[in-house]
DNA sequence: AGTTAACTGAAATAAGCGTTCCAGTTAACT
DNA sequence: AGTTAACTGGAACGCTTATTTCAGTTAACT
């Protein structure tokens, strides 16, 4: 059987649904950005109905722009794991984690009932690298191998989100993160 | 003037609004329960209008129920300052800690974003205690000097919260957290 | 027992949200 | 230029919740 009658694709439902992605993007890194369809929707330019359409749900246009933007942080990871030593890639990598995080924090506040493929498809590259980061530090000896990788892992990724959650965000806050868990995460003595 | 005809309050009335409160706190400590003023009405065993009129509100139900959750730990923590020295009052108050805020995560859950006045007033005490117990900690040399003892009371707020929201709860994870966070707290070598 | 008014709770209301409808518009192709 | 059907967006819808209404109930006082 052949593809069952695909319909023609017009170029400004193209135009909108890139309009209706970049928009929800743009608010993903808004602090307090209401984030439903209605703001997306003026964001973009277009109306509600489009939005909705452009990706067949508000869950599935989430899941894009979430996507979109998490993506780099995951090819970051690999790319340090492959440029330099475990712990030094750890490091670098945390520092710019909770960066990201608190650059996008709606990202994280709005993502945690959702079933969103895409983005758990992701977020699973992403422990998966710092496992490897930490599971290499490990053989390193850079950091203590009294604690599971995996609930090192989970501990970081917690902390990282609540640390870059802080309304207004701090750079001192995060330093200080950054400091203990570094420091704690040292082998014992 | 005297008190504007102050009303005669009914025996049922104060009955209701203590099983309006005894039921928000049940709700408080279950994981994933709705937390509406249905859910609620429907655990104190009364209508939804009794439960929002006793309080004047929904959000000042709330306010009064996470009030009386979190005054013993308010208590709890000053007792420890009382008894023991501030770094063994801050180890032992922190494992505390996450286990209270792990047994009552709907307490988190829904009070970031709400202007709840008793509630705010309780947080601001514990904050003021362990802040206590972290500069007392400094002076006896028990922890590190090179961090601002607020700073790192925000840290441990934000931390130990987000270590508790973990479903499912996980001891293993609240322990590793504790015993890197303490590590990392440690004075500098 | 009778009177009063505080109280109750099912139902109505209100407000916010995602989604769907549909009359009109417009891109795509001839 | 004309034809077709994909597309648009304001409006209507459906759903979830907090709140208010109000006819009936009942505690409190005499």
């Amino acid at each position: 059987m052949s593809t069952p009658a695909e319909p023609r694709r017009r170029a400004d439902a193209v135009r909108n649904r890139r309009l209706a992605l970049d928009a929800a993007m743009t608010l993903l890194a808004e602090p307090g950005a209401p984030l439903t369809v209605e703001a997306i929707a003026k964001q973009a330019g277009v109306g509600a109905a489009t939005v909705v359409r452009a990706f067949g749900g508000k869950d599935a246009l989430l899941d894009a722009a979430v996507s979109r933007l998490l993506e780099p942080v995951v090819r970051r990871a690999r790319d340090l794991l492959a440029e330099t030593t475990p712990y030094q890639a750890l490091r670098t990598f945390l520092r710019e984690l909770v960066a990201f995080q608190t650059a996008h924090h709606a990202v994280n506040d709005q993502l945690d009932g959702l079933d969103l493929p895409a983005t758990t498809a992701l977020r699973a590259g992403l422990v998966a690298a710092v496992e490897e980061m930490i599971e290499g530090a490990r053989r390193e000896g850079a950091i203590r191998t009294d604690l599971d990788p995996a609930v090192v892992t989970t501990l970081i990724g917690r902390t990282a989100l609540a640390v870059a959650r802080t309304q207004p965000p701090s750079q001192v806050l995060a330093d200080a993160y950054l400091t203990v868990l570094l420091d704690g995460l040292r082998p014992a003595r």
